[in-house]
DNA sequence: CATTTAATGTGTAAAATTAACACATTATTG
DNA sequence: CAATAATGTGTTAATTTTACACATTAAATG
């Protein structure tokens, strides 16, 4: 075979360069990310997350989180909105940055770190939206293992949700706009676990003047319909202040 | 210039190879991953962080936080204790992750995703040991602004560290072994920026009694000395409880 | 239409926690 | 030995949290 000098040099830079690639490649030291949502939502006074069937067989019949890769020119905030919005059509949720999770064999296909988001939706909202029926809300207290590391990472999730729901006014985000004072202790029942005084939770809601009484009643209900109430957050806004103590 | 047909069809190749592995390497979706650490410590009655002088020609000048890229086979808490004992010479240290911060345009070369720990170490112990000049402990209070966006991300870390110190005994980490209720009000006054009661403080920490008195007093204190306490972690352990209420 | 049912809506008193406050004591310094 | 600059200690008032019971209302039932 026949080869000019010129295409020699030609090939042997070809090759240089390709060993530069591929120290480069190795040298970028790059990893693959993720995000997974811990989606709550509020039915039958319990709480709910929303999970879907695996797809790995490692993991047949398992359920897990909602996730995906990150793109490497999407925000990671963006990333967990288009989760959410491909999945329950939602936009303008609440969410919160929860943790990042990168145990090295937590993946079967290898080194993923996921970003972990929590967010709270108001499941009649789009109850009728869920036609994929690889998914499904499943009560938060019953959920025994999911797949990969999930189950980890919701009950970090969730423990991260109460103490954050006894700072800050969240649960209104799992309830429609209009609800009882009923509906709002049964969600702070379900998410605490625990037993409220009716009389001293509705003191403390109505001492923090944010509930706004909008003069209608429960309809539908087998029993004296109670009051209905808007959450309104500027008047939230206007009163919040920083606790200053020592409690443990 | 002469070329086979053999050469020609070799180089093809390589030309197919390059753009397999260009495709390759794009279709991987990985994303530079680092830790930075908020290394706090205590000084001079003042909160303190470490920081090294930004190696970067866009921020010359400027201070930033410890950080490293996460080695692909690395877990995250290892390459956060890595980061510090590289530069601290400190094990077996308090760290908690806070948050990742990803936002596309954070890193002047390309997209770094960070994840961010926060660590509280006793100064005394290793002020003989930051020999490097590049490294400086700064009060936190005094901070303006800081190389990338290192100095939201201080923000944050203070945030929580503010948090938790409220329901965690974490001051402790901060003070040698044996201290004085003083310097541990000192502490307190110093993280969450408050003065406090010193009797109603001694009273609350007496009353947790997981303050061990050994019989020794302050030495070398231009006044009557105090006495010294060792913190015992056991009787936390035992004592430590979930409150559950509605606070905002 | 009267009765039953299953909730809503409301106030007060006790208990616990937090906040405010002052003076004698002690080692060091000059 | 006087002056200094801290430590160490208890009580009371104010606030917050908890515990607790009965009349009211609309719907459902017979």
């Amino acid at each position: 075979m026949h080869m000019s000098k010129t295409t020699q040099t030609s090939q042997a830079q070809i090759i240089k360069s390709l060993s530069a690639i591929q120290s480069e490649v190795e040298s970028i030291n790059r990893i693959a990310l993720s995000v997974d949502c811990v989606i709550f939502g509020f039915d039958e006074n319990k709480l709910k997350v929303l999970l879907i069937r695996s797809d790995l067989k490692k993991f047949q019949g398992k359920w897990s989180l909602l996730g995906d890769l990150v793109d490497p020119d999407e925000e990671l905030d963006a990333a967990a909105s288009r989760i959410l919005k491909q999945r329950t059509g939602l936009d303008n949720v609440y969410m919160e940055q929860v943790k990042t999770f990168g145990c090295l064999n937590r993946h079967p296909a290898g080194r993923v770190v996921t970003v972990v988001y929590y967010s709270l939706i108001n499941i009649q909202n789009h109850k009728l939206k869920i036609l994929d029926n690889e998914l499904h809300w499943h009560d938060v207290s019953e959920i025994e293992d999911l797949a990969f590391d999930h189950k980890q990472i919701l009950d970090c999730s969730y423990e991260q949700l109460q103490r954050r729901v006894q700072e800050h006014p969240l649960a209104f985000s799992l309830l429609p706009k209009k609800f009882s004072l009923r509906e709002l202790q049964n969600v702070y029942e379900a998410i605490l676990n625990v037993k409220m005084d009716r009389r001293n939770f509705r003191k403390k809601f109505f001492a923090m003047d944010f509930l706004v009484d909008i003069d209608e009643m429960e309809q539908d209900v087998p029993h004296r319909p109670g009051k209905l109430y808007n959450f309104n957050y500027n008047k939230y806004e206007k009163k919040k202040k920083k606790w200053v103590g020592i409690d443990f």
